[in-house]
DNA sequence: CTCCATACTAAGCGGTTGCTTAGAGCTAAG
DNA sequence: CTTAGCTCTAAGCAACCGCTTAGTATGGAG
């Protein structure tokens, strides 16, 4: 899962790479690096301009309005962790769930400062936009709780409540987007390792 | 843990009684609901003057500035739920995190509009208040770290990794105040007795 | 070459922001 | 009654916000 950054292309242009043409891209981009850093609320137009070396005035061309900058962003990420977490392979319950939560929160360490616009700043989005985002956080959802279900139903697994647990791994995966940081001791990928062990603990059977 | 709010008292009224006078706490309890509903930069002074009942420089009498007011709130909020969490009691290790865990969580979930606002406003706090804050989280950690610890000196847990475990505890308890909503079918001492209970399994040994 | 569409900038507009100032109303000590 | 001190409001200031307008530079089609 983790990409080194190092072949050319930063964590943040891979994610946006499909979006053209380049300015609007290097718009998204300073976008989403302004909105991590500081929050919806706390960056201005201004700020996104002068991180993608243009003039306040450019950002209006590719974008709308500010909010729809942030829907853009918000609804990329969602569909890029639902991909991710609809792709999960794996022989068995065991080995799904634990690739599953290994890749989700890896993502989320991976990619925390897209992660952190899109877990955080759910509520600058417009009602429409924010009823959009949340129909793939359902889907995300669902993903999750069919992959604990499994193990259920396969007998390897002991969960007294499927939804509440569902809940607490979800929460745990999402929650590493606000305390990761790249310059600490763990690598996305032993978070990821370290996560799923966790997660396959609360769930084995007594 | 949980007080119903019945007795006259609001939760957040409890939480700041022991501030005065009287149109400062109220000024405060604007702050706390105007803040973790909308985030502290999308809040105006006005708001929370509104909110008050008040005149929009009312809120220069009591403070000196709406980051002194953030500052007040995650200052209390923090030290309280260091004292909740200092104060656990239990015979043995495993009773220890229990209720450690359970009040910690149950905590987020009660008080999950302080919560918000200590958990998901830091960013926003001057470098010299956000530091003062720091020590206290540091302690926070300190504090269910020494109650993981306990347990594995005691024998009764398999933890392979002291720190993760506390970073991935205390998580998945601050977390809570991000999804918990108060129309929710779980209330917050279900939500702790049901992580207490999902911790337990992930530190027991195997 | 002309023409036109596209991508951009300089300048700025109306509205809002955090915070200040000047002064009114109230209370209580002398 | 006077007066000092505290709490509050009405009004507003300078700065900044999201966004718009007018106009410039560029490059490709005819």
């Amino acid at each position: 899962m983790t990409t080194t950054g190092l072949d050319g292309f930063s964590l943040l242009d891979e994610t946006w790479r499909t979006v053209t043409p380049d300015a609007a891209r290097r718009m998204l981009i300073a976008a989403v690096q302004a909105f991590a850093s500081k929050g919806y609320h706390a960056t201005t137009t201004r700020d996104i301009a002068s991180l993608a070396g243009m003039s306040p005035a450019a950002v209006y061309i590719h974008y709308r309005s500010k909010e729809e900058l942030l829907f853009n962003i918000s609804l990329v990420g969602h569909e890029t962790s639902l991909t991710l977490l609809s792709g999960i392979e794996g022989t068995g319950a065991v080995e799904r769930l634990k690739n599953a939560v290994a890749a989700f929160a890896g993502w989320h360490a991976e990619f925390h400062t897209t992660a952190r616009v899109v877990q955080y700043e759910l509520g600058a989005l417009s009602p429409e936009h924010h009823e959009q985002v949340a129909e793939l956080r359902r889907q995300i959802e669902q993903r999750m709780r069919a992959y604990i279900a499994d193990g259920i139903e396969e007998g390897v697994f002991d969960v007294p409540d499927l939804k509440g647990a569902t809940l607490a791994v979800l929460s745990l995966c999402i929650d590493v987007a606000r305390w990761y940081q790249p310059s600490g001791k763990r690598t996305p990928d032993e978070i990821g390792a370290m996560y799923a062990d966790l997660v396959l603990r609360m769930v084995r059977p007594t």
